[in-house]
DNA sequence: GCTTTAGGTAACCACAAGGTAACAGTAGAT
DNA sequence: ATCTACTGTTACCTTGTGGTTACCTAAAGC
């Protein structure tokens, strides 16, 4: 992850920047809005974190620049000015987050990282041995191959998942996949079937489980716990 | 815009909702965590902003039970707990931002509404193989010829890039297009069969699918990972 | 060794989900 | 006032799903 951090009291910015680095941020510094937009023109960030009072070049009107020019990189400011129009300012010209000083270390590192996150594809992925999942998407590959699987398939494998490498009775998973009805006996035996046919495929190692009397497990082997 | 308000005060949500409301900023209510996640399974929010200490549910458990969930509505906590661990509890259980009480109305609303263009495309163009719209012109066009979409049809193809390329069901498209009323039973299946006429030309790939009792997704069949 | 029972496998079919087309009411334009 | 076209409604069709039933296999219990 990769920071610009624009700042013109240099001692502050070291101090910040080492702890930053301590927690896996790496950092690109600069120490006003000029220096900061060069370091633009040729580097892509995760974030910029943006004093306001500058020499050369104020935050606020780099932040408007940034922004104006269709840059969307999240932009957090970090400065004294504590007023609540100069925080509005900050918001209006398109920012993310606004933090006055003084403020913790940690708390930047964690406004830092949630705003990293936010470019990213929210997708949450689940990957097994050759299985692969998308759950946002509803995409399932087994070995590369895309597998197909209907609602009520496709709510047990969530099911599995959610509580895997753990086993899950039997009741549990009914209620899971049918929430407002009592399913008749055979029902998820069947599912359980159908799904196994799809996902444990011939040439690959099994990953649906069956702990007799128990109930079904995701995970790479039956053995152990 | 659309949020889920929960606190346990009354006064103190009577007054921010009515502040909020004047802002352009449309509140759903609850007086603890239970009857925000009654609330949460049968309504989609732009934010959900959250109180820790409620009766019945806290705002970390709640928070918690969402994200662990998969949704991810974004949470801004608004609570008195200042110190610094409460605060990077909260961001640890995926929360996006963290204000702390008393705060001021204007600054609880300048940061809802950048949390609530989080989710909204970032670029005003989107293109998928030959689909190449501009959001802010309403362009489309579908290898180079241009297609001509009425307002209804419009909304139903923002929302599908807002997702894209994750499958989005039925009930979050009708409530994107029809916000104030419950669509009737067959309204967004017509509408789809238009759109599709419209967009997925017969000599191109087509890009609307169906997930059959999941909902509708746009995207190219390619095998992405 | 025999019985019992949990679970595996297979085929069947009603029906719901979705696709398509035609129609009607309504709002906006001229 | 008239016309147009968009939106919502209804109807009909197609197909895949999911629930059912039946039968089989293999553990577990006695």
């Amino acid at each position: 992850m990769l920071v610009l951090f624009v700042e013109d009291e240099r001692d502050l910015a070291e101090l910040t920047i080492e702890f930053l680095e301590l927690d896996d941020i790496e950092c690109d510094y600069a120490d006003n809005g000029e220096m900061a937009l060069n370091l633009l023109s040729s580097n892509v960030y995760d974030v910029i974190v943006l004093d306001v009072n500058m020499p050369k070049m104020d935050g606020f009107t780099l932040c408007d620049k940034l922004k104006s020019k269709g840059d969307h990189t999240p932009v957090i400011f970090l400065t004294a000015r504590d007023a609540l129009d100069d925080k509005l300012t900050g918001f209006s010209l398109g920012a993310e987050d606004y933090l006055t000083k003084p403020f913790e270390l940690p708390e930047l590192s964690a406004r830092i990282k949630v705003l990293a996150q936010r470019n990213k594809p929210k997708s949450t992925i689940f990957e097994l041995d050759t299985l692969h999942v998308n759950i946002q998407q509803c995409k399932i590959y087994r070995s590369n191959k895309e597998v197909l699987l209907t609602r009520t398939q496709w709510s047990l494998l969530k099911a599995l998942i959610n509580h895997s490498p753990n086993v899950v009775d039997r009741i549990t998973l009914e209620n899971a996949i049918w929430p407002d009805q009592i399913p008749s006996k055979d029902m998820l035996k069947t599912l359980v079937f159908r799904v196994r046919t799809l996902i444990d495929l011939p040439q690959e190692q099994s990953l649906i489980h069956t702990i007799r009397g128990t109930g079904i497990v995701l995970r790479t082997n039956a053995n152990g716990t």
